[in-house]
DNA sequence: CAGGTTAGCACC
DNA sequence: AAACGGTGCTAACCTG
């Protein structure tokens, strides 16, 4: 048995580290000890949890003094001990608990459902603390950032160094140290045995710090963390097949491209430099400045001269794009798909300032959604089909419920087109929906909710600064109730410095951007409505079929025999009423293939593979 | 030279 | 009076 001694809070804490199956006694008592509430983490490999290499290393098990650390990598009595352990004790205290209650459930077999109810997710806590980020004003909601704010600095220093000190030493980089640096290194024993004492320490640090309108949310939070995290462990299905053939025929264009740059004396395409001086030196005055004062070359510019028929402009475009879509979509799935083929995103269910939820992995919210070419990769399981639920215009019916709008609510009461109607305001009666006006309207009703200006809205559509002004005005004088609504949000933000959601969430507002508070609350309640679906889909038994949740949308994999029934199901049960307005949801049938959703109506003819067609 | 930052592009 | 909200990912660039 071996004894670390350390300081925390300073507060002596002791960390009794596991040798030998004798030693597991001494960890039985501590257990028996402790059964309301324990600190608890994992140390394991990596961070792909599904990748066949993976392995789980060390549970560790802690209170605010005291903590254990037993290497499950060595099986036997330690890892029973360690299931006997995670059985009994009634409530444990986590850092991100979806790491590593997808880790035990995979690699110790203890699914999470018989664990999550017994969890505190202290990454949660800090959320609703203060859901700013550190490059955002705020804390951070990492083990580092919380321990540093609400603990003890000293620490929170050596959780941040100590990776990178034992790479250099064990000659290896930061993500990898973990999965070689030796069980009897006496400072992975430390990392190791204090991550527990601080997440037991953290429950109560932050546990009186989270306002009392957003109480409340704690369970839902932990709910919600728990429906994420069962999607994450199903994967979505990646036709291998296919992507490797995109990868390859996206390399090839990618060589053709670059060559025809590099003809015209540009060796670099992803070089911005190196991309202007070749304009400049066929004649192109770029007039654009980057923030730090460098050349602008940006999409706007390069598909001016690509529309122009420029052929070094297409040819850098083109380029660029093929890598892009290589690198971050096509190769990424291929390389971080399981055993069986499936692809695990990580769903962060609470994320940003206005707990809106973010998915990495599967990058799912930024495919491109302009075409059916990367997302063809993913397909429903055998037998089944997709099916892709979205709410309709969520953020704008959001915001006639929360306004109050009556000329709103009431476009949304009578299923009247909105965009229509703010284009009339501004441009006369006669506007039809085929007059480019309406998108003027379109566009304008979406950059209220987010907060933009007259100057936007001209670059956005391209039209003069004054029609921009027009339509904006017409916006405030068509729809007066959110005017009201946003200004008694900004005037509440000026005073407090936060603003609270209907739900009782406080997001700070930054003092020089009040406007902001307004597109804070419509976001966060819109984030909301989509949350509280996913706990009725769990509630109704759905939860096997959902693959991800996309801001306004959910896509699910179900039984093709019932595809029509589950998609009206699943549209019926995401819907609700918002203080008199429906929030309406649209289900929608596809294919196999994700890409199915995304094939336009005019190439639907000359599609040969069965995998893009419907039903 | 690892690791952080910037610029650009993808989405709602 | 005006104000573009939120995210992830990559290569290139910068820095200690």
């Amino acid at each position: 048995m071996f004894v670390l001694r350390d300081i925390v809070a300073d507060e002596p804490v002791v960390i009794n580290v596991v040798d030998t199956e004798d030693d597991l006694e001494g960890f039985r008592d501590f257990i028996r000890g402790n059964l309301d509430m324990l600190g608890l983490d994992t140390e394991t490999t990596g961070l792909d949890i599904y990748s066949p290499e993976y392995r789980l290393r060390l549970v560790q098990f802690g209170t605010a003094h005291e903590a254990w650390v037993v290497p499950v990598e060595l099986g036997g009595r330690f890892a029973e001990d360690v299931r006997l352990a995670l059985k009994g004790v009634g409530g444990f205290a986590l850092h991100n608990a979806s790491f590593d209650l997808q880790v035990i459930d995979k690699h110790l077999g203890i699914p999470m459902e018989e664990l999550w109810p017994k969890v505190t997710d202290t990454q949660i806590l800090a959320h609703l603390v203060d859901p700013r980020g550190r490059e955002d004003g705020g804390f951070g909601h990492g083990l580092e950032d919380v321990t540093r704010h609400y603990i003890d600095a000293r620490v929170a220093d050596e959780i941040k160094t100590l990776p990178a000190q034992l790479a250099r030493e064990y000659k290896t980089t930061k993500d990898k140290i973990w999965a070689i640096v030796p069980f009897s290194e006496i400072r992975y024993r430390l990392y190791a045995g204090i991550d527990p004492i601080l997440a037991f320490r953290l429950v109560h640090a932050l546990s009186p710090k989270v306002p009392k309108t957003s109480v409340d949310l704690i369970e839902q939070e932990h709910e919600i963390a728990e429906v994420c995290a069962i999607m994450e462990r199903t994967g979505f299905l990646l036709d291998v097949e296919y992507t490797k053939q995109l990868s390859e025929s996206l390399h090839m264009e990618e060589e053709l491209r670059t060559g025809i740059a590099q003809a015209y004396g540009c060796e670099n395409v992803n070089s911005t430099e190196q991309v202007a001086d070749v304009l400049e030196a066929r004649g192109v005055k770029i007039t654009g400045r980057t923030p730090s004062g460098k050349r602008k070359v940006d999409k706007h510019l390069l598909g001016q001269l690509k529309k122009e028929g420029d052929p070094f402009a297409t040819a850098v475009v083109e380029a660029k794009k093929a890598r892009k879509w290589r690198e971050t979509w096509v190769d990424k799935f291929l390389n971080s798909r399981d055993a069986n083929d499936r692809c695990h995103a990580h769903i962060r269910s609470l994320r940003a300032r206005t707990a809106r939820m973010s998915i990495t992995g599967i990058p799912a919210q930024t495919l491109p959604s302009g075409d059916w070419l990367i997302r063809r990769c993913f397909l429903s399981d055998e037998g089944q089909v997709l099916a892709s639920i979205d709410y309709k215009a969520q953020e704008l019916r959001v915001l006639a419920a929360l306004s109050g709008d009556r000329t709103m609510r009431e476009a949304f009461e009578k299923e009247l087109d909105l965009h229509l109607i703010t284009a009339r305001a501004a441009f006369g009666d006669h506007i039809t929906e085929n007059d480019p006006e309406r998108k003027y309207g379109k566009t304008a009703n979406f950059l209220k909710v987010y907060g933009g200006g007259a100057a936007n809205l001209a670059e956005q559509l391209d039209i003069p600064f004054p029609t921009a002004k027009r339509v904006l005005d017409a916006f405030s004088r068509t729809y007066p109730g959110v005017e009201d609504f946003g200004t008694r949000l900004a005037n509440q933000a000026r005073r407090d410095g936060y603003i609270t959601t209907p739900v009782g969430r406080r997001i700070p507002v930054d003092p020089e951007r009040f406007y902001a508070a307004l597109n804070y609350v419509v976001q966060s309640t819109s984030r909301d409505v989509t949350c509280r679906a996913l706990l009725r889909l769990h509630d109704e038994g759905f939860s096997p079929y959902l693959r991800l949740p996309i801001h306004d949308e959910v896509l699910a994999s179900i039984p093709k025999e019932h595809a029509e029934w589950g998609a009206k199901r699943i549209g019926e049960i995401m819907r609700e009423t918002m203080r008199g307005v429906l929030i309406d949801t649209d289900p929608e049938v596809g294919g196999r293939s994700w890409g199915s959703f995304y094939v336009k109506k005019e190439d639907l003819v000359n599609i040969t593979d069965p995998y893009l067609l419907k039903g």
